[in-house]
DNA sequence: AAGTGGTCTAGACCACCGT
DNA sequence: CGGTGGTCTAGACCACTTG
């Protein structure tokens, strides 16, 4: 049998995929270690490296010292989402950014975000509530804390005419975050500055982010009835 | 200057990720070619690369051929989501699942399904509608088509005991897929099976999944009010 | 104790693409 | 054209984990 060559990590990685899918290689099954591989398919070890290690990184593999690799028997589908800028998306869509700020202040805000954020209960924090608009029509609220001892700067911009989104992008470096999704019921209030019925579901996105050990900001964006987030799989 | 070593990938990102953050390297600007890094950490030129290239697929560097890296100057977050498995999501939580099949029928699909999933018109598909319940509460809503010339084996199965969402994992392989998420108003339908009110914002996924270039399967989940779906960034 | 994946090295060639 | 990242190689050592 006249072996085919594979010279590039990417042709290992299809070969591997096309034995899963065949299900040669079943799922929970250990496969060849990376030795043999390399041997059977004619190329240096780290080259298999790369492609299964590419393979366990999307969660199809399992790896692991001295146990070997092992097709993940329970393949959780990963989907990598990019949040992306408010102005960009829809920028990128070809239609015309807007933008107008509907508050701003410097407040002590609800316990359930001073707890969010891990900063004292009675330090104020500053709020800042605007709408970000596709050609005209509401897109999305967005209602932010920003933690001004972190980015003592925000208190000299008054977000009129970038959003805050958008300047903390370029301000405020941030070590890691977290972010939820979720449906929400639209207020009276949302409804009445998204335009839409008292009650509409919501998609909604809630995200803090973190400088080391300090909260940099928090906020929630709420989207206009009929907002989509799509990825591949 | 004693130039403290740099002699794993990660501890070369780790001063990589200093340098953006402390804004020695700015967003936008040009920063050393790999050669140069290799030789003031003194490390091989394939360890920055191994370094270089996991932050390019965080998003936080760009980087092309000729043109060098960059400090990505958007740093579009990128969070990647586990899609789970329902029973695995509920179990891991301490709780009980559950799983109550609601209907199950071949039929024709309406044109947005069959149009989804790029079957004929009129070709009819195995359709399932499924409740899966945490602890005896409702948890989500399943509503799936089948596409039985893929999968036929699906045809025998009566999705009595194991739901569908489960049963496709081990017995139909998918290439790729796509997934978009929202928020939908609750029906009269989907309130009465979740017990929710009619109207309640009820967090969404639509999911299709394909082999090759037939689709396999499409799902809409629907998840009784109060889902979260969390990650990292 | 031993087998496995994880990583590093030094060198090499190549694909791409800005100039 | 020439510089950059992308990749491959052959070999080596190490870390982890299982039996």
């Amino acid at each position: 049998m006249s072996t085919p060559s594979f010279r590039n990590w990417q042709s290992v990685q299809d070969e591997a995929l096309r034995r899963i899918h065949a299900r040669e290689w079943a799922p929970g099954e250990l496969i060849p270690n990376e030795a043999d591989l390399a041997e059977e398919f004619g190329c240096a070890r780290s080259t298999v490296n790369r492609a299964l290690r590419s393979l366990a990184e999307s969660g199809i593999l399992d790896r692991r010292r001295k146990a070997g690799t092992r097709v993940a028997a329970q393949p959780a589908a990963r989907a990598t989402l990019t949040i992306p800028v408010m102005r960009h998306e829809i920028e990128e869509r070809g239609e015309t950014y807007g933008y107008q700020l509907a508050y701003r202040a410097t407040q002590v805000p609800p316990i359930t975000t001073s707890a969010a954020m891990a900063t004292g209960s009675r330090v104020p924090l500053l709020h800042v509530r605007a709408l970000h608009l596709a050609s005209g029509t509401p897109y999305a609220l967005e209602d932010r804390w920003i933690n001004t001892e972190v980015v003592p700067a925000a208190l000299e911009e008054d977000f009129e005419a970038i959003s805050a989104n958008e300047w903390l992008l370029h301000h405020a470096p941030y070590t890691h975050g977290e972010i939820a999704f979720s449906a929400v019921s639209a207020s009276d209030d949302m409804a009445e500055a998204l335009l839409c019925p008292e009650g509409a579901a919501l998609f909604t996105i809630d995200r803090v982010t973190w400088d080391g050990a300090a909260s940099v900001t928090k906020v929630r964006l709420l989207f206009a009835p009929g907002y989509q987030m799509r990825t591949g799989l």
